[in-house]
DNA sequence: ACGACTCAACTGGTACAACCACTCAACTGG
DNA sequence: CCAGTTGAGTGGTTGTACCAGTTGAGTCGT
């Protein structure tokens, strides 16, 4: 899929059209790693838009990891799976073909639940005592919508751990969920899918004992299960975002 | 700290430039968040460069997370710890001041090693047996230049982890260990810090063992001391960097 | 006096044109 | 055959002008 030259469509600021179709070109292959992008004024040309916007458009793939801008060279595309930072798994989930959106959801819930179990741990440990309170009293809530179906369990749930990652004072964690929410957002239904189940609500209170006492290890373990839960069921992982 | 408005340093492109200075003063905190930033023709008049190298340095921080832009209205600051990625690392361990290094330090060894356990485990399930004696053979290697004191420990740590990740066969690891090992080279002597020392020989070894042996718990209990040892000496994380 | 409307003065977005600075490869001279 | 030159091509920067949204102050009608 080599870069998109067809108009860009109206409604849409041109650098930020521009930008969608490179970064889509880069990251299905096509411009392979090492491969010399057209030159700013064979892109502008090309897409009709000014050199300016094409300017700005590799500033922001640069940014990202994408290519390497060189003075008076060629600008060039990188390999952007080891160049790139954890904030493409945005674009990788945003693009059309890519990765194969299982084995990336997969990837995703991974991630998620390695850092998650150790926030838990880490916030149990180390979150002031009102906050470990405030958030068991979270926990307890959440269980009881979800052991009762209520309505809201995805969003409390996001709202948990965002509280978790704040108890675990840790400035990587914080930043790295971050960009696993974008990038989960970005695909359809995944969240939904990760959210708990009825089966979580008993984990969800052992998490809330387990932070209030300060325990480390039972506040992993306590939530361990939900975050693997979706691992165990690989059916789950395959039906969401398959529509595409 | 303010926005540094004196004249841009020469040598370096007027865009890179004008996109260190505020980002510098967004991670400061400065231009807090919500706050708007002055308008391009303000900047670029301060900072006498034209509007366009400021809008291209904008671009990078709208990409970065650190800004919102909308078009009739103000340029605003976003929380960056809220909106920010994991690619922020770098920036931040850049940042002159930010937050202070050893705190940082931690979250980053911290996240490496809730990571780095998982890896392992991942990588001796799922890996080729192929790969998995190779990695078992650099795994020995190392345990024998790290016993005997050996020069090319550092490298040869980094290489066997991007090793293991490529194992683990998860982009989302991949990406979030490029994050992490672009942060951390830009702390001076993280990675010399993190690097196994002697007394991890033998665990090198039984990660040996347990890759081949395609045991998942064993490479993660394995590695699991080594990646956490930096967290239990706080001294050896406050000496990394405090030189500035 | 109050509401709805208008419009001018911002903001960022785009365009055309020209030139500077750097790279690299083909060419030229020794 | 190699070293130096040079020119075409690349990205970097500037200038100017205008378009396109947003905002709020002013005005008009009621």
């Amino acid at each position: 899929m080599p870069i998109d030259l067809r108009p860009l469509p109206d409604g849409v600021p041109r650098s930020e059209g521009v930008h969608a179709r490179i970064r889509a070109a880069i990251l299905a292959g096509d411009p392979g790693p090492d491969e010399a992008l057209p030159s700013e004024r064979e892109l502008s040309d090309a897409l009709s838009v000014h050199r300016h916007a094409v300017r700005e458009a590799l500033k922001r793939l640069e940014q990202a990891g994408l290519v390497r801008i060189s003075h008076g060279g060629p600008t060039r595309v990188r390999d952007w799976r080891r160049s790139g930072g954890l904030d493409l798994l945005l674009d990788v989930a945003l693009a059309p073909d890519a990765p194969s959106r299982p084995g990336l959801l997969r990837s995703v819930v991974e991630l998620r639940a390695a850092i998650g179990v150790d926030v838990a741990r880490r916030c149990a440990e180390r979150a002031s005592p009102d906050a470990r309170r405030a958030l068991a009293d979270a926990a307890r809530a959440l269980a009881d919508v979800v052991a009762s179906h209520g309505d809201g369990r995805v969003e409390r749930f996001v709202a948990l751990w965002d509280d978790l990652v704040d108890g675990a004072d840790n400035l990587a964690y914080r930043l790295a969920l971050n960009s696993l929410v974008e990038g989960l957002a970005a695909i359809p239904g995944a969240d939904d899918a990760l959210a708990p189940v009825a089966d979580d609500a008993d984990r969800l209170r052992d998490l809330a004992d387990a932070v209030v006492a300060g325990d480390g290890d039972a506040a992993a373990a306590a939530v361990r299960p939900t975050l693997e839960r979706p691992l165990a069921d690989p059916a789950a992982i395959l039906g969401v975002g398959a529509g595409r």
